[in-house]
DNA sequence: CTTCTATTTGGCGAAATGGCCATGAATGGC
DNA sequence: GCCATTCATGGCCATTTCGCCAAATAGAAG
């Protein structure tokens, strides 16, 4: 199939006045998670929000370093952040990002997909 | 909750000899999925695998641009090739990395999700 | 008000990334 | 054999990213 053929099946929805899904607004999402420090405090923040001393001890880099991953994933819409006192509580904003994982693993395990993929 | 309880109570399955989960496998996963035109093809090699001709008109990118991005998708196992002739046709290896962008889509949403999380 | 403590921000250099061009390799047709 | 086509690779340059340091901000505690 040729990518006009393809792009002309797609459903309308798909196709935003000829501009065929926002990518670059997707991929800044995902580059905001491809990173290791920022895969590993997502992955903290599923158990509960978490003050940036916190994430910092679990990714065990500077605290500046930490604050400015923090951003990138609070700018792309990731985590949201909330002030206590001296503290900073970052959450997760839409929890299901981190279903997609089992669906990685299943990429670094060649092909063996775990529960995730509802293509068979 | 502090960083080494969060560890501590992480299951056996996901913390291999003290070494908690391979962040850097799996970012370099997703780093390969977070470019606007990388992207763009996962979603249409979604139809089916695709010469590197037709993924090039898709983009309009460069033959070497568009030749270079897959070989980074291909490196970290998003996508396989199979030569025909003259053509390389590329194909997704696992395909449940889509299932992921209706889960994007909600991030870009504010949160209000289309159908994919398990997570209410 | 002064002094902690937690976090953010700016700046710097090193490294990685992205895109184009030119070149090289492999295949098919003549 | 020669030439055209498809794709990959190396080089080059501009841009971005990353991690640390130092400085600035903000709140808590004295």
């Amino acid at each position: 199939m040729t990518a006009q053929k393809y792009l002309a099946k797609l459903p309308n929805s798909m196709t935003r006045t000829n501009t065929p899904i926002n990518f670059a607004k997707r991929a800044r999402i995902i580059k905001a998670m491809g990173h290791p420090s920022r895969l590993a405090m997502l992955h903290a923040l599923a158990g509960g929000e978490m003050c940036v001393c916190d994430l910092r001890e679990l990714v065990g880099a500077d605290m500046s370093t930490v604050s400015k991953h923090l951003s990138v994933m609070k700018k792309s819409g990731l985590v949201d952040d909330r002030k206590d006192g001296l503290r900073v509580y970052y959450r997760l904003r839409v929890p299901c990002i981190l279903d997609f994982m089992s669906c990685v693993e299943a990429v670094l395990n060649e092909g063996k997909e775990v529960a995730c993929c509802r293509r068979s």
